[in-house]
DNA sequence: GAGTGGTCTAGACCACGGT
DNA sequence: CCGTGGTCTAGACCACTCA
């Protein structure tokens, strides 16, 4: 049976490449002969093998032709959620309390991770996170208030700073790096848990257009996972 | 100065949004629009929307036209190299040692994480990985043998499990979960730690055609970071 | 040099989904 | 209903890169 549509073309081809029809590494054909073969412009072969490279199953190169991936990278889609939604998909009743606000002297460290000089101010928060008034995360926030002088005096009630950063300044990019922290006892009370708790850990260093923006470390209340489909 | 390219294009409005043209969840011009703006087929401008669509910056919809997400999502690529990579990207050797390989009755947790029945023979592995002779990760590992019956038999020295089911079995898909695991004294010693270290740890369940095929989890040494950008 | 993928065009028809 | 994005076509030219 022909498909004539790109998404068509595209599962089956990934279905004769699941199949082995063709080894890891090997050519495979090309788009004009393949065009043929379904009946179809070579444009929409095109875009059904332009779909399987930006999935990682195949590679392409322009006179070295189509190859199945010698070594299909184990390619991950994680989408962060915010906090709120984190908390709201569990069903649970989210909240959050700014605990700690203040303009002051920048660690070294941040200074660094932010690449900013000694005279750039910058706004310290640390925010609890609660669901159903339990501690769900701990943030601890620096904000480049030359990126965004506005948050020196914004409202962090309705929404926490997390939120209020999103909507402000959409289209961040950034860093992230996941990791786990034996939680010493700050971060055991903030969280209302035990000395030396095996904390999930979320660092993450944002820009917009080459100015940092923020730098963020989430402290995630134990047992917490996150969860994402490959 | 006009680009022609659906990537000039991609570019331009990209700009265009992140300046804050139009609002969160505003309405953007139409492909024709832009086309006839930027002096171009409607097909070369249809191809730069759908891919900021694909990163998350717009929405598009038939008849209700193109708009900037109202809450733009916290995209995140996430690709998890495999471990020889992993240690390798770090500039140290990367070796690996099986510890313990058993056919053996599943465990009823693993029974239902693959969905198999009690008949369902599993291979039971463990395997240390090293980076410079120190280790780095803790595997253990079930493969399913009703899919890939001849892990049973397979070498597992020149590559690991990890690769040699990537090698055998590619493409597959599954779910991942993060989290923090506080090490008891098995895993401790086996990753040379100390009890009660904070280990950052990666659970997999894979699946190919509707098939388990393995559940594996990681256990990665201390002081280990999973890096990567938004 | 020559073959392959990458891209653009102009036109067409279709499917979804507000009105 | 009808406007919008989704897609396909046939043809063309280009850019990369292998031989």
């Amino acid at each position: 049976m022909k498909q004539v549509t790109h998404s068509g073309i595209r599962e089956a081809i990934r279905k004769r490449i699941i199949a082995g029809e063709w080894a890891l590494g090997e050519l495979m054909p090309g788009e004009a002969e393949f065009a043929q073969e379904y009946g179809c412009a070579r444009t929409t072969v095109n875009r059904a093998l332009r779909t399987l490279a930006e999935d990682g199953m195949i590679e392409r190169k322009r006179k070295g032709g189509t190859r199945v991936r010698p070594l299909p990278l184990p390619p991950a889609q994680l989408r962060i959620p915010i906090l709120r939604e984190q908390v709201e998909s569990r069903g649970s009743t989210y909240r959050h309390r700014v605990t700690n606000r203040i303009v002051r002297r920048t660690p070294a460290e941040i200074r660094e991770r932010l690449q900013i000089p000694e005279t750039t101010r910058t706004l310290y928060l640390e925010t609890l996170h609660l669901a159903d008034d339990r501690p769900f995360a701990f943030e601890r926030r620096w904000i480049n208030l030359d990126a965004v002088p506005q948050a020196e005096h914004a409202e962090l009630t309705e929404y926490s700073a997390n939120e209020w950063l999103v909507r402000t300044v959409p289209f961040s990019r950034g860093e992230v790096s996941l990791s786990a922290t034996k939680a010493g006892s700050d971060l055991a009370s903030a969280l209302a848990t035990h000395d030396g708790a095996a904390v999930f850990t979320l660092d993450r260093t944002t820009w917009l257009e080459g100015q940092a923006v923020t730098a963020v470390t989430f402290y995630y209340a134990e047992g917490f996972e996150l969860k994402f489909s490959i």
